[in-house]
DNA sequence: CGGTCTATCCGGGCCGCCCCGTATTTCGCG
DNA sequence: CGCGAAATACGGGGCGGCCCGGATAGACCG
């Protein structure tokens, strides 16, 4: 481990990575080795050997952070991630963590909370905000008294699987074939989880899908 | 491994199949255990485990050899699949490649290499006709020669703004108000995209699209 | 025990997706 | 200049996606 830990900061704002540049840089610890705007240049960059820790903006065209997480951590061992994050969104957390992230900090509190997150998260220490903490504890609660059931999304398992295969191109009656059902259940399943989200149709579904890392694009 | 080769036939031409069948008999270690008539028939076929090789001409009725290939090499892991072609098409080829094919053989030298592609497929080795190993040449040094670009879209620019939108989960009706365009028209354009693609439904656009970096997931 | 949630199923209906064949204009290339 | 590729457009047809209302059985929870 050298002295210092090297960090890639992905944003596609600049004027957001000269900030975060400056309250890193003010760290004797802490040293800037690369600055990427997409979240595929992210993946490619972090892979490189130079860097410790990625800090990883949610939203970046190409590729979100949560899509870099994964990839990185799946594909580097080293490596650490930490999410920076605009939102106080629970669901935006749990996915960070399943991605492998050590660690989730808001936007509006990074010049606070920064430095220390990286510290934290190079201890080998998860780093989350304190709102973080408590949804996590509720999270487990829950849990618990459900027995076991993760409920990460408002989607029951059954539900999850149909949202799989209708997001691998499967029609009604290929899916309705496969889990031995009726074409109309599926139907009507499909047309809950469409309720449930939010959405209108298949395609926005396949997103939803993919975002929440349960088909590969 | 068994001891014979099963093989599935699949062109809509009967007396093209008795040909082909013809061809294969002569050898002992291939068998011909079905025929079909036409894509759907071929995919629905093929799923069944007592085919090892899909011989699949390209144009047939209800889909195409080439979706057919990207179905079954979708869904049945140990499959192989050899594309019969009539044309000497590096558009075709490519396509094959990518829709999961483990080969390509020309129909006008069909009696010559079919033999020999089979074994070789089922060595696990690919097999192409001289002229396409020359395209997949051409296309490699190509690609080097202009720097990384990864231009392998065949879609046109008109083409690639529909994928768009169509991922963004925006309906013909809606697509044809933003660019003023009849619905008609998008909706060829669709058809000529996935035909292009060797898709068969928005939903796999939508996750080319994406693999693409054209939308956000 | 009665309410709520989940998973399952049915019929009927509208509309959008997807295919096919065909046709015109424009434009660049050999 | 003619030819092919791209973009545009039309009609017609099959069927799948999507919605609605309603229904039943089992699990779980207060």
């Amino acid at each position: 481990m050298s002295l210092q830990t090297r960090i890639m900061l992905a944003d596609d704002h600049a004027v957001v990575r000269r900030g975060l540049r400056l309250v890193l840089e003010g760290e004797p610890d802490l040293r800037v080795v690369a600055e990427v705007g997409d979240g595929a240049e992210a993946v490619e960059r972090g892979l490189q050997d130079d860097v410790d820790l990625a800090v990883l903006d949610i939203s970046m065209p190409r590729m979100t952070g949560l899509q870099a997480a994964r990839e990185l951590t799946n594909r580097r061992e080293g490596l650490r991630v930490l999410i920076l994050s605009m939102h106080d969104n629970e669901q935006y957390l749990f996915e960070a963590l399943r991605a492998g992230a050590s660690g989730y900090v808001l936007k509006s509190v990074a010049d606070r909370d920064l430095v220390e997150a990286c510290r934290a998260t190079m201890r080998g220490e998860p780093f989350l905000y304190p709102g973080a903490v408590r949804a996590l504890m509720r999270d487990f609660v829950d849990r618990a008294r459900r027995g076991e059931t993760p409920p990460d999304d408002p989607l029951t398992p059954r539900e999850v699987e149909i949202v799989k295969l209708i997001a691998e191109a499967r029609t009604t009656r290929e899916i309705a074939g496969d889990l031995v059902l009726s074409e109309k259940t599926v139907e009507r399943h499909r047309t809950n989880i469409l309720a449930k989200l939010g959405m209108r149709d298949r395609v926005e579904l396949v997103r939803y899908a993919i975002r929440r890392g349960l088909v590969e694009p």
